[in-house]
DNA sequence: AGCACGCCGACT
DNA sequence: GTCGGCGTGCTC
């Protein structure tokens, strides 16, 4: 990818061929002639729109040069049609330009692509709610040869897509002939102007039902006290330098931070950026902030579109609250930048570019001189080792946090999803008529073994991964390197044979506690039953409404706007996702169960946490047991230090696709193999503990070599006939890594052009396979 | 990525 | 016979 950095040049000196970047997965440029009457107004950074192919689009300089480029000649080269202003001379919210050439470095992208993320998609991309579609007696009449010559090219071009034709693909194009054709086709009702297949209104008024749903009467942000945090953030503010800070506290503590915050930012006369991981949670937020900052709060969660993003950024300052995409929201000056949830997966964007807000937050607050605050109750291990971060634990009153017993289901009650303990708990709990919650962690279902006996599960000895377990060829096989291993006949750690999947017994909770309590109003909550628009509505004003006496509920209860605290949370499977295999499943998990616990009420009022699982001794049940978080960071830091994972280590994960399993595996090795090359590194095999030296490679120092694992076959995902393969890079040397793989990725695509292979980069990963 | 050109199966 | 599927190729 041409990535180098944008140059200006002489003005003076005409002509001048200008290189333009356009919003396609193209990684190249494309040169274009400066027109006599733009000389003046094209510069590097300007957005500008293009004559393409056959249409038109929105595209940047990226350079400017007086020479031709080799291997264009001039006759092939058009010119630039128009530039793109709105309120900012460039087209471009001021510094977005350059934020998304530092995302498509940073993450591996065509700059192209990125440069989607930051313009206001007037334009840009085929979102047009308009498109053009022939109509019969058109077609008829274009038969019949009364088509006049002019109109007959446009209106064959809409005729042969049956879906029609975009607006926005004719109307940047449509200029002199091209404007009257179309004036004329539709005139004769040869052409209809409909609404596009894919209509967003639907979807748009579901969420404001939605958001008048939401319960924020019951919510009471804390508060936030004159204390350390609000002075520090104001002194921050103030210094108009780039600051990260880490507020590590509970919602309700984070909520009251936030909004003195914001408050404290607007004051300055500067805007706020808020992000959170769930539209549900956005909307939610926002209300909350409306009413207890009594400020105008903008509700950003989806890309911003023509109509409420000028290009310039909004001149009077607010508050913004969005999901992940509403990081590249133009706001004239941001001073407070805060992703609440910075560990939620949902900060990383699962197509390309893989940005991840927490990084691209701080590259806007960088350029922008601002505050960025990262809240979260559990924060990821990428914020806490962020060398220069000051960190703020916010930590519950000792008081206002629950009770919490761990319960060893290794050696008792044979199978069953519910402890003595656990059962006379909620006996308890139905006779007080308070309410309880009981948590699954369906996560584990992804398929490892584990011993119904000890909870040992099978791991890759050099990955330290659990090995997923396939059914159907009755083998192990290690998601990151491809170790491939024979069912184990007994448990590895404690020699019995009660080796099973895990997960299974778990549908037996709601059955279970049905037949346990008769009487007991319960509702189960999980991906399933939220299936539908209509089910999940009516579920959650059950849970809201609190006609229920025992809640059964996954990952899903946390999605949206907080849950009132109940009398007693017990979390049935406490370690099941300790055994996925990513090497942040215990990180998840602490996550999890501290989320988990957090429903309770305080130990004051009678609030019970009971923690059921096979490994009581786990780091990660200990820091809960203990209510200290610093012993799952240390001990988990350490992990991951031994191991070369993330955040000691880097990673980048490439995948190439294909129709042929084959074919496919032997293009994904010399992918491999050339970044040995590139990378000049050791065999995988080497640093995963085996001898061999490769000879004629440089020495690497002890701690950055970088290692190639792979390839290893995708499972079951993308679409059916298309096989994916893995590769993972991993090391200390991220820069190294980053122009390595962005080197081969540019030479991969040119040795097999075309659609046959599919190469994608993912820097950072965080949900692998 | 889009969008067009070009080559093979089920329909007026 | 052609309408229309989606497999390659190109875009300054």
């Amino acid at each position: 990818m041409s990535t180098e950095f944008p140059r200006d040049i002489d003005q003076s000196k005409v002509p001048v061929f200008a290189d333009v970047i356009v919003p396609r997965h193209l990684a190249k440029t494309f040169t274009y002639l400066v027109p006599a009457t733009l000389v003046g107004r094209i510069k590097v950074g300007q957005r500008v729109v293009v004559p393409f192919g056959r249409t038109m689009l929105d595209g940047a300089v990226v350079g400017l040069a007086h020479d031709l480029p080799n291997g264009v000649s001039r006759s092939q080269l058009k010119a630039i049609a128009s530039v793109s202003d709105g309120d900012s001379l460039s087209g471009f919210p001021p510094g977005m330009f350059d934020l998304s050439r530092q995302v498509a470095e940073e993450y591996i992208a065509p700059w192209g692509q990125c440069l989607r993320l930051v313009a206001p998609a007037a334009r840009t991309g085929t979102q047009s709610k308009w498109c053009y579609v022939a109509t019969p007696q058109g077609r008829l009449a274009v038969e019949q040869g009364k088509c006049p010559e002019g109109s007959l090219p446009l209106f064959k071009r809409i005729a042969r897509r049956k879906s029609g034709l975009s607006a926005s693909t004719i109307q940047a194009a449509r200029q002199g002939a091209d404007r009257r054709a179309l004036a004329f086709l539709e005139a004769q009702q040869w052409i209809l102007k409909s609404e596009a297949a894919v209509s967003k209104r639907p979807a748009r008024l579901r969420e404001q039902e939605e958001e008048r749903e939401l319960a924020v009467d019951e919510f009471s942000p804390c508060p936030a006290p004159d204390g350390d945090v609000v002075r520090r953030i104001q002194a921050l503010l103030l210094a108009g330098r780039p600051a990260r800070i880490l507020i590590d506290g509970v919602l309700d503590v984070r909520v009251g931070i936030m909004a003195r915050a914001a408050q404290l930012a607007l004051d300055g006369g500067q805007s706020a950026l808020i992000i959170i991981g769930e539209v549900a949670r956005a909307q939610w937020l926002a209300q909350v902030l409306r009413t207890v900052t009594k400020l105008p709060v903008t509700l950003q969660t989806r890309r911003p579109s023509g109509a409420d993003a000028d290009s310039s950024g909004s001149a009077t300052p607010k508050i913004v609250v969005g999901t992940r995409s509403a990081i590249f929201y133009p706001l004239r000056s941001a001073g407070l930048i805060w992703v609440d949830g910075e560990e939620d997966s949902a900060m990383k964007e699962p197509q390309e570019p893989h940005y991840h807000v927490r990084e691209v937050a701080w590259m806007r607050a960088q350029q922008e001189s601002a505050l960025l605050v990262y809240g979260s109750a559990h924060p990821s291990l990428e914020a806490i080792s962020v060398r220069e971060i000051e960190r703020f634990a916010q930590s519950r009153e000792v008081c206002s946090a629950p009770s919490i017993e761990l319960v060893d289901m290794s050696r008792e009650f044979g199978g069953l999803p519910f402890s003595p303990p656990l059962l006379a708990a909620l006996r308890t709990i139905l006779v007080e008529q308070d309410r309880a919650i009981l948590f699954l962690n369906r996560r584990g279902y992804a398929g490892a073994l584990v011993c119904r006996d000890c909870g040992w599960v099978p791991r890759c000895p050099a990955c330290a991964v659990a090995f997923a377990y396939y059914r159907e060829s009755a083998r192990l096989a290690c998601r990151y390197c491809g170790r491939k291993e024979s069912l184990p006949e007994t448990c590895g750690a404690c020699g019995a044979s009660r080796l099973s999947p895990i997960g299974e017994g778990t549908e037996r909770v709601e059955q279970e506690a049905r037949r346990l309590f008769p009487e007991a109003r319960i509702i189960r909550i999980d991906r399933d039953a939220l299936r539908g628009v209509a089910p999940a509505r009516r579920l959650w004003q059950q849970v809201r409404a609190r006609t229920w006496d025992i809640l059964i509920g996954t990952q899903v209860l946390f999605q949206r706007e907080p849950l009132p605290p109940v009398g007693l949370v017990g979390i049935i499977d406490a370690d099941s996702g300790l055994h996925f295999p990513d090497f942040r499943a215990a990180e998840r998990t602490h996550q999890l169960l501290v989320d988990a616990v957090n429903l309770a009420k305080p130990a004051t009022s009678g609030g019970r946490v009971i923690v059921q699982t096979s490994l009581p001794n786990h780091h990660v049940m200990q820091a809960v047991a203990a209510r200290d978080p610093a012993r799952f960071y240390d001990e988990e830091i350490q992990a991951r230090r031994l191991l070369g994972y993330p955040p000691v280590q880097h990673l980048i994960y490439l995948t190439v696709s294909g129709k042929d399993r084959r074919l496919t595996e032997s293009v994904a090795q010399r992918w491999v193999d050339e970044l040995h090359k590139i990378l000049a590194v050791r065999p995988a095999a080497t640093a995963s503990g085996s001898t061999s030296t490769q000879r004629g490679l440089p020495a690497i120092p002890p701690g950055h070599g970088i290692v190639v694992l792979g390839p290893v076959a995708a499972v079951g995902v993308g679409p059916a006939g298309m096989h994916g393969w893995h590769i993972m890079v991993k090391g200390g040397d991220r820069i190294a890594m980053r122009d390595g793989v962005s080197r081969s990725l540019a030479t991969r695509e040119r040795a097999y052009p075309g659609r046959t292979f599919k190469f994608s980069v993912d820097v950072d990963p965080v949900d692998m396979g």
